[in-house]
DNA sequence: AATTTATACAACCGCATCCGT
DNA sequence: CACGGATGCGGTTGTATAAAT
């Protein structure tokens, strides 16, 4: 007994949506309201989905939504919700005015979500990638980190060996100095040597204990430590400060080549996240169970120490319920 | 100029939840 | 309380356009 579609499959349109119909269904929509989708496509003259028109609807033709680029103070926003909350869209965009899941979607899986890989921080948990590499440093037995190692490098061989292959000729330009006209290149062999040297490097980062930072890597106002920052190759190492947050996401965050792989390799799902949520949410009130639900009080959530920037509950255009 | 690659965003799919009966 | 349809949501895919080669 297969599921029942929410419409008929045959002689309803899909893809992109043309002026007409976009007039037609706006047109509609202004006479009689959205209520009940199923018949808005059929009253309205429009072979589609009802699905199709709601999301059309409420992603595009609402009168209300903003057009424009996200502000500083809305990828300000994203962030700090998503930190808290996870991949809830909606939850998120109910805090930006004019903005839809969708928009918040899209602007974080295509801009944010990499801005932050490139500033060596996990989008899924905010955290640093060194840190989460300490964190299983010292939950694992060596011999456990050993394989964890193996098995992650493995994954990266290839875009190494995409990254290397592709950068040499700059980086052996870049080696021989400025005004040299000598090209040095590397024969194919060594890509491998080259990730060998890599795997058995970071290898042994892993397996000195010693060598990672036992306390948090930044402080309460959400800047990384000088320590740390020392040991994290995506920070820089001076004292200058790096602070995780609008001030750093100018449109510089050039992405390294090693943000797409890392972007699409490690998203969360939604299950993970809602069990977090969901976990945090039944310490307090003990009883909360259903998806939706795990948020009641904000304020909790708000004090958890994964986050890296405070959020008040002041901050919220809406409150999260 | 042609081709490839990257980016942005619209649209779809399937599952979860809500809600009326 | 159970059921079924409607709606909401998040993940994923498709496509148009821009940028790079």
């Amino acid at each position: 007994m297969g599921r029942i579609p929410c419409c008929e499959k045959d002689n309803v349109k899909r893809g992109q949506w043309t002026p007409e119909e976009d007039n037609k269904l706006s047109s509609y929509i202004a006479q009689h309201g959205t209520r009940n989708w199923r018949l808005i496509p059929k009253n309205a003259g429009l072979q589609r989905c009802g699905k199709s028109c709601r999301l059309r609807w409420t992603n595009y033709l609402r009168p209300d939504l903003k057009r424009e680029q996200f502000t500083d103070v809305e990828e300000h926003t994203i962030v700090k919700l998503h930190s808290v909350v996870g991949n809830r869209w909606s939850l998120i965009a109910a805090q930006l005015p004019g903005r839809t899941d969708n928009d918040v979607k899209n602007y974080w899986n295509t801009k944010l979500k990499k801005r932050l890989s490139g500033m060596g921080i996990d989008p899924v948990t905010h955290k640093p990638f060194s840190h989460l590499m300490a964190e299983i440093a010292t939950t694992l037995a060596p011999p456990q980190v050993a394989h964890l190692a193996e098995a992650a490098l493995g994954c990266f061989k290839d875009e190494m060996l995409h990254l290397l292959t592709k950068k040499r000729i700059d980086f052996q330009l870049q080696q021989s100095g400025p005004g040299s006209t000598t090209t040095t290149y590397i024969k194919n062999d060594e890509n491998e040597d080259t990730i060998e040297k890599i795997k058995f490097n970071l290898s042994g980062a892993v397996q000195e204990p010693e060598m990672v930072p036992s306390s948090k890597p930044w402080d309460t106002n959400g800047t990384i430590s000088a320590n740390f920052a020392g040991s994290c190759s995506a920070f820089p190492a001076s004292g200058s400060g790096f602070h995780y947050g609008p001030s750093s996401f100018g449109n510089n965050g050039a992405a390294s080549p090693w943000n797409q792989s890392m972007c699409t390799g490690s998203t969360c799902t939604a299950g993970e996240q809602q069990g977090r949520l969901h976990d945090t949410a039944e310490d307090d009130n003990g009883e909360e169970s259903e998806r939706g639900k795990g948020i009641r009080n904000g304020s909790s959530l708000f004090n958890a120490d994964c986050v890296l920037w405070d959020l008040q509950s002041d901050d919220l255009m809406n409150p999260i319920v």
